[in-house]
DNA sequence: GCCGTTTTCGGCCCGACTGTTTTCAGTCG
C-alpha cells in the first residue's frame, strides 16, 4: 500500500469531517495527518512493522489505528460511514469561491441541494436569498462561483503564470508611490502548478495605500475585481487567473512577504514554535509581548527565531524548520551552477534546430557541454533514428566538436526508447558509441504498475542505460502518466548507479519533487534535463532549477551541475557498473 | 484528533474582507 493512497484516505475524511460537523479542528487532524504521511520518505507499512509509526508527529493513537486498518483490509471504516452518510455533490461545492463547509450545510439542511445544479437552480429561483444569513449578493456570487468554476481551469502550470505575474509585478512596481512589490504565494514557493498569483507591494506611509490599490484593480490586466479594500484586493487577471494583493508600509514588507509566501503549514508550525518561545508572528511583524522586534526583511524573521534562513521553495513543512533549527539545511543548487544541458532533440528526430543551432545557444547560455538525445527508431512519430542515421550524426557531432574546439563539448547521447518487456530500442553495438544514453517510455501506457514498474527496472539494469528520462510520462493537468511503483524504480537506480532526470519542461516536471528526496537518500545522481526541441526550451533548465530546490537538491546530487571530465568520467563508471552486473 | 503540560483539558496562526446585520460569523490565504 502506497502512502499516498492512505494519505488520500485520511484526507478524504477530513473534508467529510468538514462537512458533517463543528470541529474544524478534527478536520485539520486529518488533513494533517494525511501530509504527514504523504510527507514519510519510508513505506509507512514498514514503520508501522518496526514500531517507529508511534513518533511520528501528528499521527496520534487514533490515527495509528486508522493506517492499520488500511494496511490490514485496505478500508477504512470512518471513511465508508462518512460516504454512506453525506452527498457527494456537497464536497463539489467546497469549490465555490466564498462557500465554506458551514454554509454548504446550512443551504442543503434548509433547501436540500445536494449538487450544483440543484443549488445554482435555488440561486435562479430566490430561494438562496430567503434563507437567514444569506442574501441577494450572496445568491448572486453563489451563481457566478458555480458559473465560474464550468468555465475556468483551477490551476495553471508554473511558466505561464510566472510570465503574467512578471508583467503584472513590473505595473504594480511602476504605480507611483510603490517602494517595493513581489509575487508571493505558491508561484515563488516554485510550485509546479498553481491556483492563483499572490503579489505584496509596500509604500512609504498607511495615507499612500487607497491611491495604490485603486491603480492596481485599474490594470489593463485586469479582468474583473472581486474585492477592494484599502490594504487587500483581489481581481481575476486576463486567462481566468486569480491575484490578491497586499499593501502595506514598508517597515511591514519583510513580514508581509513572508506571510504571504506561505506556505500555511509552514506558517503553522513556525508560529506555534515561535509562541512556545514568546514570540508571536503576523504579517506585520514578529512580537515579543508589546514589544515589536526589528524585520528589516524576511531573513530577520528566521534568525530572531535562531533559526537559519529557510528559502521560499523549502517551504512546505517537510522538515526545513528542524533542519534550520539544526542548522543542517542543504546548500541548494542555483541556475549558476548548471554546467551544460543534457537531454536536447535536433532536426535529426523531432526538434525544430539543427546541432549547431543548439549548441551555439548553449554557449551563449555559458554552458560548456550539450548533450544530444534524439528519439530511437521506436518512436516513428518522432522520426526516430536507426542505427545507420546514429553513425552520420555522431559524424556531424564529431566534425562539430573539432570546430568547437576545447572549451565546448557536444555529447553523443540517445533518447532511446524502452521496449515494452523493458528491452532497450537499439542493440548493444550502436548503445555502445554513445557517451551517455537516456531510456524512456513513449509506448504502452496501460500496462499495469506491475508490469510498468518491472519495465523500467529492466532498463535500469541494462548496463548502457545512463539516466531514465521523464519517469512516469505525466503531463500536469492533462495526463497522470503510466503507473509506477516509484520507490522501487528509485531503490533499483540507486543499486545500479543509474540517474533519475528531472524533466524540466513544465509540463512535465518529472520526476515530481516530492521524490526527489527520496531518491537522493538512495544515492540516485538527478540531472535536470530540458528536453528541448528548440534553442528556447534550453530556458526551461531555470524552471527545472527551481523544482529541484523543492526537492532539497545540491550541486552534488545534479551531474548537469558537474564539469565536463567529472561528467564524463561519471559516464564510463556507470556503464562499467552495468557490465559489471551492478 | 493531536499535543503538551503551569500534565488529562484547553488550545489549536492570524488578520482582512464580505455580507448581513447593527456586532459578528464565515471564508480565505
Amino acid at each position: 500500500m502506497e502512502n499516498s493512497r492512505i494519505a488520500g484516505m485520511l484526507d478524504e475524511v477530513g473534508t467529510l469531517i468538514e462537512l458533517s460537523e463543528d470541529n474544524a479542528f478534527r478536520a485539520r487532524a486529518y488533513h494533517n495527518a494525511a501530509r504527514v504521511v504523504e510527507n514519510q520518505t519510508e513505506d509507512v507499512a514498514a514503520l508501522q512493522a518496526s514500531g517507529k509509526l508511534a513518533n511520528v508527529a501528528g499521527l496520534g493513537k487514533e490515527m495509528r489505528a486508522h493506517i492499520s486498518e488500511i494496511l490490514a483490509t485496505g478500508r477504512l471504516t470512518l471513511l465508508d460511514e462518512l460516504i454512506a452518510a453525506i452527498e457527494p455533490g456537497l464536497i463539489a461545492m467546497l469549490r465555490i469561491p466564498g462557500l465554506g463547509p458551514k454554509r454548504i450545510r446550512l443551504l442543503h439542511q434548509a433547501l436540500g441541494v445536494k449538487t450544483l445544479d440543484e443549488l445554482a437552480e435555488a440561486c435562479r429561483t430566490n430561494r438562496v436569498a430567503a434563507i437567514s444569513g444569506f442574501g441577494a449578493k450572496s445568491q448572486a456570487n453563489i451563481l457566478n462561483g458555480i458559473e465560474f468554476l464550468s468555465s475556468q481551469q483551477e490551476h495553471f502550470n508554473y511558466a505561464p503564470a510566472r510570465e503574467l505575474a512578471d508583467v503584472v509585478i513590473a505595473a504594480i512596481r511602476a504605480i507611483p508611490g510603490v517602494l517595493r512589490a513581489e509575487v508571493a504565494g505558491s508561484l515563488r514557493r516554485k510550485k509546479e502548478v498553481v491556483h492563483d498569483l499572490d503579489a505584496v507591494a509596500s509604500v512609504a506611509q498607511d495615507g499612500d495605500r487607497a491611491a495604490v490599490m485603486a491603480a492596481f484593480v485599474a490594470l489593463p490586466q485586469v479582468q474583473s475585481v472581486i474585492a477592494h479594500g484599502e490594504s487587500k484586493s483581489a481581481v481575476v487577471l486576463e486567462g481566468g487567473v486569480a491575484m490578491d494583493l497586499r499593501v502595506v508600509t514598508d517597515d511591514e514588507y519583510g513580514s508581509a512577504l513572508h506571510h504571504f509566501t506561505g506556505s500555511k503549514e509552514h506558517h503553522i508550525v513556525l508560529r506555534g514554535m515561535a509562541l512556545e518561545r514568546g514570540i508571536k508572528i503576523n504579517e506585520y511583524g514578529v512580537w515579543r509581548g508589546d514589544e515589536r522586534l526589528p524585520v528589516a526583511n524576511e531573513a530577520d524573521v528566521y534568525a530572531l527565531l535562531g533559526m537559519d534562513y529557510i528559502e521560499p521553495e523549502l517551504r512546505e513543512e517537510r522538515g526545513e524548520i528542524q533542519a534550520a533549527l539544526d542548522h543542517t539545511l542543504p546548500h541548494l543548487v542555483t541556475a549558476n551552477d548548471i554546467q551544460g544541458a543534457l537531454h536536447c532533440h535536433s532536426t535529426w528526430s523531432d526538434g525544430h534546430a539543427s546541432i549547431r543551432e543548439m549548441a551555439q545557444a548553449c554557449r551563449a547560455l555559458g554552458y560548456h557541454y550539450l548533450g544530444i538525445c534524439d528519439h530511437s527508431q521506436l518512436a516513428a512519430y518522432a522520426h526516430g533514428l536507426t542505427p545507420a542515421d546514429v553513425r552520420r550524426q555522431q559524424a556531424e557531432i564529431d566534425a562539430l566538436n573539432a570546430e568547437f574546439g576545447p572549451d565546448f563539448r557536444i555529447l553523443k547521447g540517445t533518447e532511446c526508447d524502452i521496449h515494452k518487456d523493458g528491452a532497450l530500442d537499439f542493440d548493444d553495438a550502436t548503445l555502445a558509441t554513445f557517451d551517455f544514453v537516456v531510456a524512456s517510455i513513449h509506448s504502452n501506457f496501460n500496462l499495469s504498475e506491475a508490469e510498468e514498474t518491472q519495465r523500467l527496472i529492466r532498463a535500469i539494469q541494462n548496463p548502457y542505460t545512463t539516466i531514465i528520462g521523464h519517469p512516469t510520462g505525466r503531463l500536469l493537468l492533462q495526463r497522470a502518466g503510466y503507473p509506477v511503483d516509484l520507490p522501487a524504480v528509485i531503490a533499483a537506480a540507486g543499486a545500479r548507479g543509474v540517474a533519475i532526470e528531472l524533466n524540466a519542461n513544465p509540463a512535465r516536471f518529472d520526476l515530481d519533487w516530492r521524490w526527489l528526496r527520496l531518491a537522493t537518500e538512495h544515492g540516485v545522481p538527478i540531472p535536470i534535463c530540458p528536453d528541448a526541441h528548440a534553442p528556447d526550451g534550453l530556458t526551461d533548465i531555470a524552471y527545472g532549477v527551481g523544482i529541484a530546490r523543492k526537492g532539497w537538491l545540491t550541486p552534488a546530487n545534479v551531474p548537469n551541475a558537474w564539469p565536463l571530465d567529472r561528467l564524463l568520467a561519471w559516464f564510463a563508471e556507470v556503464r562499467e557498473r552495468g557490465r559489471a552486473g551492478g
